[in-house]
DNA sequence: CGGATGATTGAGAAGTCTCAACCGTGGTGG
DNA sequence: CCACCACGGTTGAGACTTCTCAATCATCCG
């Protein structure tokens, strides 16, 4: 995988939520950075880390993570290729949380210095950037919502569906059919459960017909149901340009009801 | 509560974060709104609602929440005077949260327009308004870590550190004193508890002797202990501005050991 | 064949929830 | 001035989800 390829999909995740012009679109393509690989479970930043550039997913899935005293660790984030794991960085380059390879990952390191200089070039960049961080936030919003409130059914078949709908947005798949290269175990960490319980919860839902897994790739058999268990609606994505709500509702009705 | 004494801790709590001139300190306070106020438990921005103005807290706490099908509610962050509730709606304008008043709240109401304006103006203030919603955002991270790794008393004891460094950062008490005017029930909808668990929890840790509370006034008898069952490290609050690393460090070094 | 990783199973323990009731305080109206 | 009501805090007992610990199985890979 090559740098120009990741940059290519994140300019691509960027138009789904932006309107950029072919300039600024070119000041994305000119972007660069070293490229390197990691193995699955290894450290890509550690917690408190102050850094100078931030980290493009190219392949892969990487995951933001936060550690307690005991070595536990709670998942905030997955990234897939395309994602910018860190592009707040930019403007809080210290660290509070760590950056972790799901599964074995190519990461783009992409300098601060360029970023910055294609955010003062192009002042527009900088809010799509931003509302890119937004978008992020919004996710773990919802994470929140479903950890607090939601019992681990329920969890797990929500981020079932919003990885199918990610996925599909980021071409990698469909969103009934996708590769999920996570363990039970790192489920269970992004979902505040233990593995086994996330065996148990991963059986039922197949017992029900919901999802067929095999390796590490899903298939959801019953949209319809899985989002309705999960009470899941894509709005929280932000899969939405700023020109206004209409194109919004669309997109939740086809989300919901499409491929059933 | 004027919204010039509103803007002013918004000011205030922005230069905790980023470092701007004078000319753009002034664009800031010649911001405006309507001001309008709110009684407990009424919703300010309803999930869903399209917005053109950002909600700045006068008076009284705010929080942003998601509701689920059956009604219930999880509250993923509290608002204190000074913090812009939704400045990231600038970028993303169709809420996919709500916001809703905690206690009796005053709310500015800034128009887009002007926001927009003032970073068009002075682009520093596009980043001071990213690098605001980045610390927003890691603080939801902490906290999805306290809900999906920490049991109930750590939990209530990581919100009350929070509250401590939060008050204090605003002007608002003492790490170890301040009035905190909301009911056990929303700290349950915020900790993913039952009112009932809140309780009782809140019970230990006055028996524990590592809290004092009477009407909605909170005391921390016991910051070390506290902040030690609660494994809080104020770090994720972002309290540094970019100028480096070493400010940081202090920072946490003063957090846990002060005032105990 | 041995070792590592991930998925699966079982049984008992623990934390949290549910439901229902009761208490204390402040405000309101007769 | 008192009766009443609303709200938030408190208590008790039983139910349920999820955890813990430990073992087993399946697959991949050298």
């Amino acid at each position: 995988v090559t740098a120009e390829a990741a940059l290519e999909r994140f300019l691509s995740r960027l138009l789904n939520r932006s309107s950029l012009s072919k300039v600024e679109q070119g000041a994305i393509l000119r972007l660069s950075g070293r490229v390197s690989t990691f193995r699955p479970r290894v450290d890509i930043v550690v917690p408190g880390q102050h850094v100078d550039y931030a980290c493009l997913v190219g392949r892969g899935i990487a995951a933001r993570f936060d550690q307690m005293r005991n070595g536990q660790r709670q998942l905030a984030a997955f990234y897939i290729p395309g994602d910018m794991c860190d592009l707040h960085s930019i403007v809080a380059p210290t660290a509070a949380w760590g950056i972790t390879a799901i599964s074995a990952t190519t990461i783009v390191h992409v300098p601060h210095a360029q970023l910055c200089k294609a955010i003062a070039d192009h002042p527009n960049l900088a809010l799509a950037f931003w509302r890119d961080g937004t978008a992020d936030a919004s996710i773990l919003a919802k994470w929140l919502g479903n950890l607090g409130r939601q019992d681990a059914r329920a969890r797990l078949a929500h981020i079932l569906c919003e990885f199918g709908i990610r996925m599909e947005a980021a071409g990698l798949g469909t969103r009934t059919a996708f590769d999920l290269p996570i363990s039970q175990e790192q489920l269970a960490d992004a979902l505040g459960l233990t593995p086994v319980h996330v065996n148990r919860t991963m059986q039922r839902l197949r017992a029900e017909g919901l999802v067929w897994t095999h390796n590490q790739r899903i298939e959801i058999l019953d949209w319809a149901g899985l989002a309705a268990t999960a009470e899941f609606d894509p709005i929280y994505l932000l899969f939405a340009k700023r020109d206004g709500p209409g194109r919004q509702s669309r997109h939740i009705a086809e989300a919901n009801t499409a491929a059933s």
